[in-house]
DNA sequence: CCATGTGAAAACTTTCACAGCG
DNA sequence: CGCTGTGAAAGTTTTCACATGG
């Protein structure tokens, strides 16, 4: 059943899920592969056949079931998508940030817990979320059952962090601080770097500016020809 | 030159600059491919192959200079890569965080303006950074050469936080807001999704608790059958 | 005529195997 | 002997072409 699905893939089934939800907000219940594909930037082909893993739902000729292909990608997510629970590890600018943002509740992630090693910060609430200390993070998650655990503290404590949430029998780790934890198969960590999102940035610009230039240097090349 | 670089490729490039920085402050002046590999959880010939593209400078039998290679590789991401001009659109939770943290900051990445909505916050600083009405954005922008927009605005600004940044001559925007922008061959786009972040940690979880399952069952099976 | 479904073709990435150098 | 460099092989992903159905 679980075939190898390539890292870029999963990337698209989740901009696909994100377009859907927007569609079905916008009341549209059917789409074709095309409207998808003009708005995620790929290829019509490329959108069928993504879908095609999840199980192919489409109708000839008119399209694809908005709503029913929308469920079909939260299966490709695991059907408990709906209800994880969350803490967060590190209750500093960036994981009050995540928390009060509010971007992923409503994607089905909530956050029941918070661990900080600040006893000012210690048994207080930030946005309902109670805030524990570091010692108590084992038994909290086990009672909670909290399933993702957020690490949003500096580089030194990430691994010390991460492997209080795996002693407690994390299922996986959303890791915002700037340090590559060791992934196993049994846990795994997904990385946010955003330096490497600023250094993607960076080299788009660079390219995207010596092809501007190249193009120019065409133009003149064409025109001094001519 | 500018070869079809792919975006998987541009990530590992991050990758290793991140570990060479590492390295070289470890005082490690020589590196091989197999060391960079296992750091990374790629193979020794994807590093080498890697590196073929920003111009293969290792030296056979040795391994690659540290600061060489991470030399060659600043300049995958462009010469300036040392100098980028940042301004932060949107200075709520997350935008704040993001400047605090200074994650970026050593990494080339300096922000000199910041542009917010609030009245309150107009005209103050924030760890030294001048906010200034959006109003204002095209004209600081020129005039303090900004390359490189950070949108952390809610999505139903964003479009037009994009589209003054655009205006403004902007050379790439770094987009933190729920909403996928439009992104055109002249100012790249990078997306920072983070919801997509958790959907993929979601399936990621998914996928290795089905496959750790699939292995009890075959070990019962073998059990079964002896 | 539009859109999907499907298998084959093309393009690409990754891996392999080995030559060459320190 | 270990490590790089390189081109060919294997294994992908993406695209194309066309059959099928509303």
């Amino acid at each position: 059943m679980t075939e190898r699905i390539p890292p870029a893939t999963v990337s698209r089934m989740a901009m696909y899920l994100r377009c859907l939800r927007d569609l079905e907000e916008q009341e549209k219940t059917i789409v074709s592969s095309r409207e998808l594909a003009l708005l995620l930037g790929v290829t019509p082909e490329q959108v069928r056949q993504d879908f095609l893993i999840v199980g192919c739902t489409g109708k000839c000729g008119a399209g694809y079931d908005v709503v029913r292909l929308k469920h079909r990608i939260e299966c490709f997510f695991g059907r408990d998508a709906d209800h994880w629970t969350c803490c967060m590890v590190g209750m500093g600018d960036l994981g009050r940030a995540l928390i009060s943002s509010e971007m992923v509740q409503d994607w089905g992630f909530r956050y029941v817990a918070a661990f900080d090693t600040d006893p000012h910060r210690i048994g207080t609430r930030f946005h309902g979320i109670p805030i524990y200390a570091l010692s108590q993070l084992k038994a909290v998650v086990q009672r909670e059952q909290i399933g993702i655990g957020v690490i949003t503290v500096c580089a030194s404590l990430a691994h010390r962090a991460a492997g209080l949430l795996r002693a407690a029998g994390i299922r996986g780790i959303l890791n915002f601080a700037p340090e590559a934890l060791k992934t196993s198969e049994q846990t795994p960590i997904v990385l946010v770097d955003f330096s490497r999102e600023f250094l993607k940035l960076a080299f788009y610009i660079q390219s995207a500016e010596s092809r501007s230039r190249e193009e120019q240097a065409q133009i003149q090349a064409v025109s001094a020809g001519e």
